[in-house]
DNA sequence: AAGATTATGGGTATTTTTACCCATATAAAA
DNA sequence: TTTTATATGGGTAAAAATACCCATAATCTT
């Protein structure tokens, strides 16, 4: 069983020996969620089990894995729209998709939606085991760079309104007198917004916030 | 003096309209590549077929087709072979993979080499035509994208090696003053090379500079 | 040998950015 | 009600970038 989780929320923190669960496992079937909970902890992973979608999404609000196991089918929200949700949201958690009756063009469809991987039941536990491990791996690889993007988004909420479209305006390469015009303010209080932005930021030079601005979107 | 109209085979022009083949099939078997073609040529689509890979990966050489059509199993090269060789060589045209027999592993290996699709035989016509019509589709769309690419690495290798090094110093947000200090050269210098090189890319200010350096590289 | 390219440097002037200072008005929160 | 955040604007001065002009020396090409 699991507990001692409850009183936490933070968002970054939740590499290996932190107390937080590695892998979510999602499937209706208490069975499954049983036996692929039991073989992933008898190799010594933190494993948390969700008996739905939905359940998973508002513990991946709190916490986010570094793997989850998903079933394709199940009541409400299958292992796809998990998926997807999860992407919506900016997640992008490795998630292996697990079910009876998988046919090819189902496959296609998961691997689209950014499965990292589709496996048959019945499960083979060394495949699943090898699996779930090289997610893992890779995952702790990206914690770092989304550190520093979290980091950066965070930051830009501290921003105005005014200040992102300014932001946005300077990122475009649009001069203050330019960008004023189209605002329809004065210059002065452009360099205001711009100088605000900087500081917030931490960016040292246009081109930090050009690279900046490109580290979050397109 | 240039020939155009032959010389243009490899790099941008290949869009429908200029007689080249627009998809490539391969398959060992000779029945398969014959339906395979008439029915996409019933499409209006142009066609080239090939009885093994390497014959389709010297083809790809002198031309760049928008979709390939390949086989699992064929003597001597396999599709999954052929996606990774063409990959290899920085080829990533779309890539649709048919088989009888196709299990679920499998279509997993092709997704992650990087198939765009994976068709079971007996194939469904409609299914099949409309998978390669949004292969060709989507490979038009990025053909855009690469043609700025190309056209941006011209124009990076006019430039001389001390503006590139320079380049490289502005983008990475150092001021005129700074970056003649590291070249150990005076910074009248330094803005010299930066105008020519604002100048040779065609780039009205420093935040275009950055986005380019960002599309040829990381 | 003549011309082009590359790399170097200076002078002058304008524009742009940045860093300080000053202020007011409005709406939301304490 | 006082404080806080947001958005607005001005003045001044230094620093940086840009746009022109001028030049020399080495190397490479024709």
């Amino acid at each position: 069983m699991l507990e001692a989780s409850e009183t936490m929320n933070d968002t970054v923190a939740d590499a290996p020996g932190t107390g937080y669960s590695e892998v979510f496992v999602v499937d209706d079937q208490a069975l499954v969620r049983a036996s692929v909970c039991a073989l992933l902890e008898s190799k010594g992973m933190r494993v948390e089990t969700f008996s739905s979608a939905v359940d998973c999404l508002k513990a991946c609000e709190q916490h986010r894995p570094l793997c989850i196991v998903c079933d394709l089918k199940m009541p409400g929200m299958g292992g796809l729209e998990l998926v997807k949700t999860l992407h919506d949201r900016g997640f992008f958690t490795s998630t292996v998709l697990i079910s009876a009756h998988v046919d090819v063009p189902t496959t296609v469809r998961a691997m689209k939606a950014g499965m990292v991987n589709v496996l048959e039941k019945p499960l083979n536990d060394e495949t699943l085991c090898e699996c779930v491990r090289q997610c893992i791996e890779q995952e702790i690889e990206n914690k770092h760079l989304e550190a520093d993007q979290i980091a950066l988004r965070a930051a830009m909420e501290t921003l105005t309104p005014r200040e992102k479209e300014v932001m946005q305006l300077v990122v475009d390469g649009m001069s203050n007198k330019n960008a004023a015009r189209v605002l329809g303010v004065s210059p002065k209080t452009v360099e205001k917004h711009r100088a605000k932005v900087m500081l917030k930021l931490n960016a040292g030079n246009v081109q930090e916030l050009v690279r900046m601005s490109y580290l979050v979107q397109g």
